[in-house]
DNA sequence: CTAAATGTTGACATTAATTCTCAATTACCA
DNA sequence: TGGTAATTGAGAATTAATGTCAACATTTAG
């Protein structure tokens, strides 16, 4: 287990930050929704059937924080709003399959674009860290 | 050339548009900024320089009409607001390298992703019509 | 040529996601 | 345990984008 509460609380603690319940009980909806890009609506809906007093502006402020000590993946899939999940190496050999018709967020291993990478490094002097790669279309249920 | 006024004209006509002139207008600045990835505000700066009385909603409108007439090809680079660029085959053919200091985009060429579509396809049965690939990073300078 | 039908516009209100503000509270360390 | 800086919740504010609607323009039918 990559992400459990002891990497997170080292992750925090090394920039100062610290573990309130608050960042827990968000942490906790990603380890039991491993499969789910959600969104901070959706984590607010799940949020408040446990725990009702916490506020919509410390969702949004623990997801950026997550984002930004890479414990989530911040995602946009184009529809209106952001998503996330959990970061893992794993994050950068897997694409999204976004279905035009109903919406649905399927994902596609593959490490293609490691090479591609290199590659355009190699010719524009760009440097790399960071990549998506997301293709629209309609799923087996809709096309 | 591809998108002289005929062209667009004719699309419009397709579908019982009509070429208005602040369409053309609109248009126009495409034609006369062809590296830029301009937003809406973008575009609404633009125009008012020279047709003030030119709404927002029209700006909009007339964005979404042209996406949809495949003129434009509306895009979203996470900083959100839509841009948008010439609608060409090409767009299938290149990819953007977004830098996360300075903020600007460039250009990539490639097409190695056709056939990562056709692997896609076939694997998952997923119907690809449509496909984005941003990569992140330092441009030359700010690296 | 004229009138009805239909597409288009600008001004403004509205929505929806996200961010800001700020006083009150809390987690951590000495 | 107490001090301090980080954090929180509530609500206001912001921002991109969309909806509404009456006035206007263009095409079409007669």
């Amino acid at each position: 287990m990559e992400h459990t509460l002891d990497v997170v609380r080292r992750k925090l603690y090394d920039k100062d930050y610290k573990l309130t319940p608050q960042r827990k009980i968000i942490l906790e909806i990603f380890t039991k929704n491993p499969e789910k890009h959600l969104s901070a609506e959706d984590v607010y809906g799940i949020v408040k059937q446990t725990h009702p007093e916490i506020g919509m502006a410390t969702i949004y402020r623990t997801l950026d924080l997550f984002a930004e000590l890479k414990v989530l993946q911040k995602m946009d899939f184009g529809d209106g709003r952001a998503r996330y999940e959990f970061y893992e190496a794993d994050v950068h050999h897997h694409h999204h399959l976004i279905c035009k018709k109903c919406g649905t967020v399927a994902e596609f291993e593959d490490d293609l674009l490691e090479t591609l990478e290199t590659a355009i490094e190699k010719k524009s002097g760009f440097q790399i860290v960071d990549h998506q790669l997301k293709f629209y279309g309609y799923c087996k249920k809709c096309r």
